[in-house]
DNA sequence: ACCTGCGGGTTTTTT
DNA sequence: ACCCGCAGGT
């Protein structure tokens, strides 16, 4: 290995070693800022020029995002060189990918979709009714969950019901069972039946892991901290035949816990596979002195944090800044301003700065703050378009076109908009799918056996076929095959989808939501655009193989996902969509007990610390600046509560930042008591005359309660409550 | 068949 | 505060 060529230069010692590693099996901790990316990165190239094919290199990540950078940065390194059969995927999409192309063998339906949130709620509900049990005792979200955790532990729902001790879990079971059943003829795959039936496959099948095991002769795991079982098994029985398997992570960055990641994959990869390298990369590339010294100093105040240091070389700079607001809306504010301030006289651009809540309920009043003071953001919401209604329906139509088993998408638009098939007509046909044990589409198409059908919604059934056969037609035509975008708008046109916003029949047509359909079709055009570059299967594709591959990637894309450094504009996001990324200026708002930590993470340690890690990941996004915000009072489902500060800022040590004094919410609640006491009659210039009831303090300061002779009581502030003493012997009394 | 208004419930985080 | 399901009216 005489040329290693330019790929170590700049490296540390550490990230050396990690970069030149070559076989067996590696750890690889990385703290944050510790310039994990570009070991990664750089190793893959290095690979490469040591005459390793691309096609046997596979590296697994947790977002989309994340896999395209890593892509992007490898392609740099080795310039020219052809990179083609190189797999940097998401798990899921890796999954996704290896279930279709085993599909006969694994017994999974070849044209499956995979349901998103939204499906697999509805889902869950239907389930929960074909279990025979009230849909009231078991909300979809506590269903799904219980279900989501069977999956990551590999359980299918014999197994579960085999199991099952108490009443709750032999609900849980049957309901999984039903749900499944569901999936089943829905020709549908939820995310973690994704992991499940892969991981399954490879730890039953020795020919399967035999076939990717060779193939993949050389894995690469990001963010490992964040693995669950499932993925564990697929990393293990895929570097199985070969021990080649790098892992790349950082224990106190592990924040998935709550949705089954289980953080001794990485603890103890060590004894998993004996003799493996361990690397420890310690430098800090990213912050400066304080910045680490203040977030060192929160995560040392984990018990299961193992001690270690991280150093920085870019200097002192400046003390992160905590404050505290008087509420929510004051926090976003003063936000805002230093935000302003850092544009204006440090120079630092908008889509350098970052704004990180525990809530997405959180960004509102943020959006609100940044709207009004004409600052550019952009909420990190990569799911926000496609979980609009309106778009909601119109991917109806296109799943629906994909495959017709998909019941839960038929459902929710055979009659959107209204076309004469409603809730009678579909009971009959539920009634006949249900005996004949089909989906619902395929019983639509035996209508006329259906007798109770009544001959109106007959006629409408006829012609909604006749429009969704009349698209089929058109998508398989040889010649003349209309493309995505062409597709799109002929379904929302010939829908009656777009036309419905268009004319209502209260009045105004509905501009956002015929916008967003509009957008649907440039997503369209876009991928149509996207066809023939980066995509390494370059099978002759028939608008079928697009529409399914469309789909499926954008039930695959993440939060995360859509940030785009290109534009101009701050970034909002939830602390957990910014795992990965760095910003010059970053502010962390709602640091508050409750909020976070959460409240739901209050009574167990585990939890607790995984909070705490979740901050310690916030505070290491930045750069150069830092804000923890915190509002002492803050209105949360329609409700004011006062706030205490989060115990995380207490933990950070206070010589590493600067502390701003809170405004006091008090200070005004002398001024008018001196006039005036309760029983006191008053005047007031807009309520008139009135008897001071009580004083009372609210979080914004101090109110005077008065009952009004016309008006009634009445709460005001008492700093402006304009009040004159007056005689009780005043007429109106 | 569809719309409206009322009442009950409420998991924060996401592939 | 908001969403969802349901009852009752059009």
């Amino acid at each position: 290995m005489a040329t290693d060529s330019t790929l170590l230069e700049g490296l540390t010692d550490p990230q050396r070693e990690a970069v030149v590693h070559h076989e067996g099996p590696m750890l690889v901790l990385a703290g944050p800022g510790s310039g994990k990316t570009t070991a990664v990165t750089r190793r893959i190239a290095l690979l490469l020029e040591r005459g390793v094919s691309p096609w046997s290199i596979l590296a697994l990540t947790f977002t989309n995002k994340a896999a395209g950078e890593m892509r992007e940065r490898v392609r740099r390194l080795t310039g020219g060189r052809d990179t083609r059969g190189l797999t940097i995927a998401t798990f899921h999409a890796f999954a996704a990918r290896q279930l279709r192309m085993a599909s006969d063998r694994l017994g999974v339906p070849e044209d499956f979709t995979i349901f998103d949130a939204a499906d697999q709620k509805a889902a869950a509900k239907q389930a929960v009714i074909e279990a025979g049990l009230e849909t009231s005792n078991w909300p979809p979200a506590s269903v799904l969950s219980a279900i989501g955790q069977a999956k990551q532990q590999l359980l299918g729902p014999e197994e579960v019901e085999r199991n099952a001790g108490d009443f709750y879990t032999r609900s849980v079971a049957r309901i999984y069972k039903a749900y499944q059943k569901i999936l089943k003829r829905s020709h549908a795959l939820d995310f973690d039946d994704l992991l499940r039936l892969l991981a399954t496959a490879l730890r039953d099948d020795a020919s399967l892991r035999e076939q990717l095991g060779s193939r993949f002769a050389y894995l690469m795991v990001d963010e490992y901290q964040d693995t669950n079982h499932a993925q564990f098994v697929i990393a293990s029985a895929i570097a199985a035949s070969h021990g080649n398997i790098c892992v790349v992570g950082d224990p106190d960055q592990s924040i998935y816990a709550w949705r089954g990641a289980d953080i001794s994959n990485i603890l103890d990869f060590e004894s998993q596979y004996a003799g493996a390298t361990a690397i420890s990369l310690g430098q800090n590339f990213r912050s400066t002195e304080h910045i680490v010294q203040a977030s060192s100093g929160l995560i040392a105040h984990n018990e299961s944090h193992r001690a270690r240091t991280l150093h920085t070389e870019l200097g002192a700079g400046d003390r992160p800044i905590l404050f505290a607001s008087l509420d929510e809306h004051a926090e976003a504010k003063e936000v805002v301003d230093r935000f302003k301030r850092l544009h204006d006289e440090d120079s630092i651009p908008w889509n350098e700065m970052a704004v990180l809540y525990r809530m997405n309920a959180f960004s509102r009043v943020v959006e609100d703050a940044f709207r009004t003071a004409g600052v550019p953001y952009l909420v990190a919401r990569g799911t926000a378009f496609y979980q609009r209604k309106e778009i909601k329906d119109a991917m109806a139509y296109l799943r629906l076109l994909r495959n017709e088993a998909d019941d839960i998408s038929l459902r929710r638009i055979i009659n959107v908009p209204t076309r004469g098939i409603g809730g009678t007509t579909m009971d009959h046909v539920e009634r006949f799918a249900a005996r004949h044990d089909l989906s619902l589409m395929a019983a639509i198409r035996r209508r006329s056996e259906i007798e109770a059908i009544s001959r109106r919604a007959a006629t409408s059934i006829d012609r909604f076929l006749a429009m969704v056969d009349g698209w089929h037609r058109a998508m398989s035509a040889s010649l003349m095959m209309p493309s995505l975008a062409e597709l799109v708008a002929r379904v929302l046109d010939e829908s009656g989808l777009e036309k419905a916003h268009r004319a209502k029949p209260g009045g105004e047509e509905d501009t956002e939501r015929i916008a967003n359909l509009q957008e649907l079709v440039s997503a369209a055009a876009d991928r149509d655009a996207l066809q023939d570059v980066d995509r390494d299967d370059q099978m002759p594709t028939g608008l079928e193989v697009q529409l399914a591959a469309w789909l499926e990637a954008i039930a695959l894309v993440a939060d995360a996902d859509t940030i785009d450094p290109e534009q101009g504009a701050v970034t909002l996001m939830t602390l957990h969509a910014a795992k990965g990324l760095e910003f010059d200026a970053v502010a962390i708002i709602g640091c508050e007990q409750g909020v976070l930590p959460h409240s739901r993470a209050f009574d167990d340690l585990s939890q607790l610390e995984e909070e705490r890690r979740l901050c310690y990941v916030g505070m290491t996004r930045a750069r150069r600046r830092l804000l923890l915000g915190r509002a002492m009072s803050r209105t949360q489902r329609g409700i004011q509560e006062r706030q205490a500060g989060s115990q995380f800022l207490d933990e950070i040590p206070p010589e590493a930042v600067r502390v701003l004094e809170p405004e006091d919410p008090w200070a005004s609640a002398s001024r008018v008591r001196l006039d005036v006491h309760p029983g006191q009659p008053v005047r007031h210039p807009r309520f008139g005359l009135g008897r001071v009831v009580r004083f009372g303090r609210r979080p914004q300061g101090a109110t005077v309660t008065v009952d009004f002779v016309e008006f009634g009581a009445r709460t005001l502030p008492a700093a402006h409550a304009a009040l004159e003493p007056t005689d009780a012997s005043d007429p109106a009394f």
